[in-house]
DNA sequence: TCTGGTCTGTACGCTACTGTACAAAGGCCA
DNA sequence: TGGCCTTTGTACAGTAGCGTACAGACCAGA
């Protein structure tokens, strides 16, 4: 995959028939995705979906009292808005730029209109909300029984899995807002995870030297995940 | 709504036109689902789907070493086996009978066929399926701040609603397989809502005394919920 | 009526967090 | 070079829930 932009970068559309590709390509444009960004509110209309190619896009429920939790966490192997194909048109989660980067958005209404032709596109996206659903579902099972560090674990090789390097632009306080934890405990953690060899960090910046290390550290839910994206959306879709 | 069994007591066959749900009548069968009973297992393809009327199906996930956490729950509104129309045909979660009663099943085959004829049901499942995404989110986010009795409430709640009565058939035990914490929490925090007059409970019998009560106590989720069905699953809807 | 099993109550030390407070270190800009 | 802000480190008491243990209450069946 070249640095030249590209909508091939993003999965789903990598995974379209030519035929199918070619309709939506004059209508996607490609943006600028930068970090902190809010891609759609809760409880808000959108007026374009994303597919992002660089960067990575969090979902994430925001309490009353401020306090927030990821949901779920969309790359190059997804896209941002599936409530406006499911016929919600919003939902009750935020969406944030989590890591900078690009993607190609697409008028909200070209996207429904590309999934009511009932094609291949129909069958992505569903298959893709699947997945999705699996994520949401590891996510809440995650939250429930397993430790910080196992779930900072988890977060990690999830973020590593939607880019191209082993950097992540991410400071300790912005990865607590993710897991919904202290900033205190993410030091902690990922001080465990920097004293073992794992990662090395400083300030606001995250290399992952060891994969296999992390792998080694996590729990079970980040392989369920990671199975059940590679098992709906393997990378010759047949359609 | 009479005692007599009838399709139209689960919301998304009765949202159906007419013309539909005659087309579908034939072929749905009324089977009883006893309490404990596993409608599909993590992982193993269905042959049926269901669409409870007086009975409740929990989702849940169960990790290697045994312990569970429910990820959903799906009464007389919902279907069980979206996964079947979504396109994965398989789910990692499995789908036990919280509550004994009646569901209507159907076959996996007739469903998919109803589905891509992508008219009202095709509609009605996307946006229920919808309402199972924030079900799933809110599972997350509430497993990850909110205090055990507060999830006790939202747990009774959801199940209230989808009951016909203010009794549940339910240990202490099994709502913890559900909470996903120990037996010993719930019965404390049981013995906290018997104490201030809001449930009454024994020997797997509780019956809700104050609803209002409850609702006073639980954390934004339920409402989240709830209010997330309502809009997308109204009583009339307009497909 | 006794017995065994299921369900519920209570207690205790332990762990993983939380909330709070403050210090130190690194980077940016005047 | 100095000063400020951001980021990270550390500490400490408090709390929610865990693992474990055990006892009492209730029910069904012999």
């Amino acid at each position: 995959m070249s640095d030249n932009p590209d909508p091939r970068q993003n999965h789903l559309l990598d995974a379209l028939p030519p035929a199918e590709r070619e309709r939506l390509l004059p209508h996607l444009e490609l943006v600028a995705m930068p970090l902190g960004q809010a891609v759609s509110e809760s409880g808000m209309h959108m007026r374009h979906v994303y597919f992002p190619t660089t960067c990575i896009i969090s979902l994430l429920y925001v309490m009353e009292d401020g306090s927030s939790a990821e949901i779920a966490v969309v790359g190059n192997e997804g896209i941002v808005g599936v409530s406006l194909f499911m016929g919600g048109e919003t939902t009750t989660s935020r969406a944030v730029v989590q890591s900078a980067g690009h993607a190609y958005r697409l008028k909200g209404q070209l996207l429904k209109d590309a999934f009511l032709r009932a094609g291949p596109m129909q069958r992505l996206l569903l298959r893709y909300t699947q997945a999705l659903l699996t994520q949401m579902s590891q996510t809440a099972v995650c939250n429930r029984h397993h430790r910080l560090d196992q779930q900072l674990c988890r977060w990690l090789l999830l973020s590593l899995d939607r880019l191209p390097s082993n950097d992540l632009t991410m400071t300790q306080e912005l990865i607590a807002n993710m897991l919904g934890v202290r900033r205190e405990g993410v030091t902690e953690a990922a001080g465990d995870l920097q004293r073992a060899g794992l990662i090395r960090y400083n300030r606001g910046k995250i290399t992952v030297l060891d994969r296999a290390g992390l792998e080694a550290r996590v729990c079970e839910c980040y392989q369920v995940v990671k199975t059940e994206f590679d098992r709906l959306l393997p990378a010759q879709h047949i359609l």
